[in-house]
DNA sequence: CTCTATTTGTGCGTATGTATA
DNA sequence: GTATACATACGCACAAATAGA
């Protein structure tokens, strides 16, 4: 791409296809057909607006979409990206994180972002079978691969069953094991609902990706041998790196 | 909201946060406390541009992050809604998409959009377990409930074991009954891929969603009972309108 | 049915802010 | 510190789709 840009644009200006659609098509081919590689820097936009003949606001909406799509990768004062394959993350009932990014060579991390008691609304009260305004404690965390963001999780848990259980996470570093300690020795998914939707600016934040990038969003409960449910949780994977894998 | 615009609007000028960013997640806050219901028609751009202070083009942006998260849903000529949740869909070994939609108390209907025989590339290829360059027959089609599209497909068979495939579904209009008259009485799913982006041009005009979207995609392969592969598909859901059940 | 007002969609020009090399 | 390159924001204009008179 860097010098392939001799190639002529050729725009259809009436066509009734938008411009910037015209140009994401034609800069998703030429990554696709293999004439840029991952990781590989594109032109700069003032340069792809003179080179297809249109204003640069116009070439940044090409890119944007392509950067949603997580086809590229932008840093500022940089310069453009093309962006490399993201990881694979088995869905199953009995995931753990660190098993999972330990077994594909990298080095797993959690953090606990912030933890407190709160009243719980009608979703996770449902979730957790408990009333309706009770109280469940609310854990934020971040779980990262060779120190990259690849999730951002929150999580809510009967207050009144794991009192105290958010200081325990910050004390072991580990929910498994900090829920050993509460008296649940093993726990497990029941379901999972998987949706997608653009980040918000808390989950950039978090996961340190792009405004504009798209994330997956898995929703579940998990819950102790008895079958009593012990977590409900949502956690959100940055698309551009993580691919969710299904039985 | 369409009367709630009288609260005065409080945007920090040089914070540091983007003012999109602070109207997008004004607008959020409204509609998740529950103050715009689903459904609602939020005020035009220009309204809201001027009640904000700002541009109509940064009230533009924060609503195309809204509408990319399938919060909001905007109609040329008419205005931008609130909207509605989406259905669930099973993501099982054993999943067909008549039943899941019949289910739910909605009428489902699929429709061939193409089919053809291509050489198969190397992904192709390595899915199905033929050389690379061998033929494949290439099946393209839309699912759609009580006739509003919530998926499209594109397929890939071995063009040797299964020629004709593509004429017979054409006749027959289910895949499940195009396969058994080619001898594969039933077919599994082995495991499945999930990931997210913004949805192509294409994805636009085959789910009739507007541009911006984001879309979930599967990735998976059937084999029969005796453990051979039996297609290869790519699956297209509209994140808008349906969410993944795994489990 | 046609015409019109409304509303979102696209595109250009300009200016300034901010992170990075 | 300086140049580069992406990020945000405003203003203007016109196109296209829709609803309603």
């Amino acid at each position: 791409m860097q010098t392939s840009v001799v190639t002529i644009a050729e725009l259809e200006r009436r066509s009734g296809v938008a411009l910037w659609r015209q140009i994401a098509d034609a800069l998703r081919a030429h990554i696709g057909d293999g004439t840029v590689r991952p990781g590989a820097k594109i032109p700069n936009e003032v340069d792809l607006a003179a080179h297809y003949g249109v204003n640069r606001h116009t070439v940044r909406r090409a890119i944007s979409v392509l950067r949603a799509e997580g086809i590229l990768e932008a840093r500022r004062g940089d310069g453009t990206f093309v962006a490399q394959k993201p990881m694979s993350y088995p869905l199953g009932s009995d995931t753990r994180f660190s098993d999972i990014v330990s077994g594909e060579g990298r080095v797993p991390h959690g953090a606990l972002l912030a933890h407190e008691t709160i009243e719980a609304d009608r979703t996770i009260a449902s979730g957790l079978a408990i009333a309706s305004g009770g109280l469940c404690v609310q854990i934020d965390s971040v779980h990262t691969a060779d120190g990259i963001a690849l999730s951002t999780a929150t999580s809510w848990f009967d207050a009144i069953r794991f009192e105290g259980l958010g200081a325990t996470f910050a004390a072991c570093g580990s929910l498994t094991e900090a829920l050993k300690r509460h008296g649940v020795a093993r726990y497990f998914r029941r379901s999972t609902a998987v949706s997608a939707r653009l980040a918000t600016d808390q989950d950039c934040a978090r996961l340190d990706i792009p405004g504009g990038s798209v994330v997956l969003v898995t929703r579940y409960v998990t819950v102790d041998d008895a079958g009593a449910p012990v977590q409900l949780a949502r956690t959100t994977f940055a698309a551009q790196r993580v691919e969710l894998l299904v039985k």
